[in-house]
DNA sequence: AAAAATTTGTTAAATATTTCTCTTGCATTG
DNA sequence: CAATGCAAGAGAAATATTTAACAAATTTTT
């Protein structure tokens, strides 16, 4: 078991943006009921060439078998507990306009082990007082709600010149992660991870690989 | 100029995901009134190596002056017309759920270059009849409009098991480019362009660098 | 006006990542 | 139940990416 202490390969941050995607086609395979598959196949699926994918999975051991390939519900299970996935965190969405609406929306219906605990805005929301099981509550009330319900994961849809406070006040109540929505890279204390979700940065992506069509 | 037919050093795809961050970071620079920077101040900045920066760079054109840094303003827009954001592009969104809307109203409020022609959804939508100046249709008449219009982008915010008929339709009435925001790879043409946001990959990226914290 | 300090563009070195090759083990088939 | 084929795992080779070093050009200082 990996108590932190002993000096292990680093894994590589290409590898772990790799799992999710690994982890999503083969969730599509469960669901078609298909009960094992070899690197060769799941390389025509996803796209990536069987031996990254061997190489890549075998960074956390050996889940296939010689002559057979992966049992497909397994591997999904093992990758899901390698991200993390096998336990429940609690998440607060910070900022209730149309994006947190969606991203509230989408964790419901998506993402059975993020509980959305509470959600935040700085308006009073009239229409809405609650969202399943989550009050919807102000701005003011955000840093006593993290640390009073333990909250794990802050979700930063807020307008971009507000991200920094908002990241500020959860980084103080002992928020443990980011889901930054923004197009602001945020100053964050070291022991917080953050992913940042930059549509803009992929807008533009998209822009430069249509340049010559 | 480049005409597509000399064989030239290919830009490698880590560079351009590095780009539009140089332009954000700029484009901010601008906002204070910084005239000129040097690689190094733009490293701390921005988190990357002073030498990278360089290189990334000079994989376009030497844009700085020795002894003196870069010209934020050049530079910026330099970058811009590498990722070819110095054109106008038409662009329909279909899916006008909340992340629909959420993306709509980001791109009409930030990206001045990219024109939201029509918005489309499968309902009927009833208190919004237009937005800006777009009008708001059912996706019966999205592949007359793409041919009509010549659209060249399509933001797909349906949901997961639509998003490949949304797909077919608009790169059958001859789209270029395709942002996608649904949770599966979609299988296109060799000559359409796709950026993928794929949101739960990095949401499940975040869960597994929160795991020892 | 000369000297010193900056800072780019570029080439070379160091790292990291991906692909290839080969060995070994398992499963299937006749 | 032996022979054959399949496919993982592992290590080596090949690529690609990043970092470092340095010469040349420019600006600033004295």
């Amino acid at each position: 078991m990996n108590t932190g202490n002993t000096k292990e390969k680093q894994i590589s941050r290409a590898v772990i943006k790799r799992l999710p995607r690994y982890r999503r086609y083969l969730g599509e395979l469960k669901k078609k009921g298909i009960e094992k598959i070899s690197s060769k196949d799941l390389s025509e699926l996803i796209g990536y060439t069987a031996s990254q994918i061997r190489q890549d999975l075998n960074n956390f051991g050996g889940f296939g078998q010689q002559g057979y390939g992966y049992s497909v519900n397994l591997l999904y299970d093992e990758i899901g507990a390698i991200l993390g996935l096998d336990k429940e965190y609690q998440i607060v969405i910070v900022g209730y306009g149309r994006l947190g609406q969606a991203m509230a929306n989408y964790i419901a219906n998506n993402e059975s082990n993020f509980h959305i605990a509470g959600i935040f805005d700085v308006r009073q929301i009239i229409q809405d007082v609650e969202f399943k099981d989550a009050q919807i509550l102000t701005c003011g009330s955000l840093s006593g709600f993290v640390k009073k319900e333990n909250i794990d994961i802050a979700v930063i849809t807020v307008p971009a010149e507000k991200a920094q406070i908002v990241a500020d006040t959860v980084c103080d109540a002992g928020i443990k992660g980011i889901w930054n929505f923004t197009a602001v890279d945020l100053d964050l204390p070291e022991d917080v991870v953050c992913e940042n979700v930059h549509v803009s940065d992929s807008l533009h992506a998209l822009a430069y690989y249509m340049k010559d069509r």
